[in-house]
RNA sequence: GGAGGAAUGGCAGAGUGGUCGAAUGCGGCGGUCUUGAAAACCGUUGAGGGUCACACCUCCGGGGGUUCGAAUCCCUCUUCCUCCGCCA
């Protein structure tokens, strides 16, 4: 949710920047000036109506206590005819701060300068790509035939379990998975940022906090009886952790990563691009979360994906970057970067991390704000980024690292395994 | 799940119908004193709306009600604590 005082101040400019986005908010913007201006007109109107009751309220507590209580009988009705006006003043008034709210959750983040008007991710631009695609035989298999091949993933048992999108992950599948979960939760605590574990169901309130309510609504599984969300990401509880918090600026930045599972219904997605570990309804993932300072939010998000690029590189997995046009760009979003992988054996990128700055769009819901000694507390700047994601890395590593009869394990994640190969 | 109790400012903790946005203590900030610091003393110290700035309005867990007037009374929800039951 934008800042009403920023649309007050640039409803032109921002307008503008989301034409990139193929949207004309132009009638939302208009409207939502119109009701900002409808509702202060009530405020003031339903201030004045209580300070005259609030000056009549306190008169005749005056005259009840020097006992001349006969003399408040009329100031009393006064009262209680201002109270009505009061009422129906607060009616309106709420009607529409609620119409107010409304439109302004339909407005999307404002994008960046840098990115480009675009329809969808065939917009998208490549801004950096590294790493030499392997040579694979011509009996290259892709994941979930390795996977089968070498029992490290069941997903038919899964769907016996469960239903379709939730593998089952045995021995040396297992323990690759575990290894890649520990070795990016180091990494990441050695780049400064602090482990925390997080609640993997979050309550209504932190769904609207970070935008997945009530945007994206169909995308998370509801528990009704209790009605909680499973998180499709840690972002979600991480975020939430800071709703409704001030921060002192010494303490900025805060650097959080958490590993969780994530659960995402994917509605509607079938076919040969969701294959193996392609598109899951669980998968793990390890994010990292940042609370800026305006000033910095931008050093940090390079920061951000010179981390995430560091961790590819160690991986040795082929990878490229992509700034994201403001048509695939998140709503939440101002500006975004995507990392994928090549999978060899597929012939096709795959997305293993996504990193964002949201400057004030989500700390604006959050009522996540900093200060400095006495000043007025702001709205600080909230960034998160995959660190990463694990099912498609471990697909990459699979198809990338097999040989004739086996596949290899990543030189860094030997300590982590206890084993070298896979065959 | 059953029975009781509680929820007040960063924290602790007063306040049971009338200038209470709220005593007091701690903490924070500013100052006096000091070479510097500590101690002591003085001052200051919640958030949002609104205003050029004031005024003014709202907020004492959330929502609703009674009243001219509610932190204070009533209803309801949530959370926490104690006891019982169940349990990794």
């Amino acid at each position: 949710m934008l800042p009403l005082q920023y649309i007050r101040e640039a409803s032109d400019r921002i307008a503008d920047a989301l034409d990139k986005r193929g949207l004309d908010a132009r009638p939302i913007l208009s409207k939502i000036l119109q009701l900002d201006e409808e509702r202060r007109d009530l405020q003031t109107r339903l201030d004045q109506t209580l300070a005259e009751a609030n000056r009549k309220s306190r008169e005749i507590g005056v005259l009840f206590k020097t006992g001349k209580g006969a003399e408040a009988q009329s100031l009393k009705e006064e009262s209680s005819r201002l109270k009505e006006d009061s009422r129906e003043l607060q009616e309106r008034l709420n009607e529409a701060a609620e119409a107010l709210q409304e439109s302004l959750y339909l407005l999307p983040n404002v994008p960046h300068p840098s990115v480009r008007p675009g329809q969808d991710e065939a917009d998208n631009e490549v801004v950096f790509e590294k790493g030499a695609i392997p040579e694979l035989g011509e009996n290259a298999l892709p994941h979930w035939e390795l996977a089968r091949k070498f029992d490290l993933i069941d997903f038919e048992l899964g769907v016996k379990v469960t239903g379709a999108g939730f593998p089952v992950y045995k021995g040396k599948g297992a323990r690759l998975q575990r290894a890649l979960i520990s070795y990016f939760l180091d990494l990441n605590t050695e780049a400064g940022y602090q482990e925390v574990q997080v609640p993997h169901l979050v309550n209504e309130a932190s769904g609207y906090g970070t935008g997945q309510l009530p945007d994206k609504e169909g995308q998370m599984y509801h528990i009704g009886e209790d009605n909680l969300y499973l998180i499709p990401t840690a972002e979600v509880p991480i975020t939430n952790i800071f709703r409704d918090v001030i921060l002192e600026k010494g303490n900025l930045p805060v650097k959080y990563t958490a590993y969780s599972p994530c659960f995402r219904r994917e509605a509607g997605s079938y076919g040969a691009h969701v294959r193996g570990l392609n598109r899951l309804h669980q998968f793990d993932k390890v994010e990292i979360v940042r609370v800026e300072e305006p000033e910095n939010s931008y050093a940090a998000l390079d920061g951000m994906v010179i981390h995430v690029r560091g961790i590819l590189d160690s991986l040795e997995l082929p990878y490229r970057i992509l700034r994201l046009c403001g048509g695939d760009l998140g709503f939440t979003a101002a500006l975004t970067y995507d990392f994928e992988i090549y999978s060899t054996a597929q012939q096709r990128w795959l997305e293993v991390s996504s990193v964002s700055n949201f400057e004030a769009f989500q700390a604006n819901r959050l009522k996540l704000r900093y200060r400095q000694g006495a000043e007025k507390p702001q709205l600080a700047h909230t960034l998160n980024g995959s660190a990463l994601a694990l099912p498609r890395i471990l697909a990459g590593i699979l198809e990338n690292y097999q040989d004739s009869d086996g596949i290899r394990v990543p030189e860094v994640l030997i300590p982590y395994t206890g084993f070298d190969r896979i065959s």
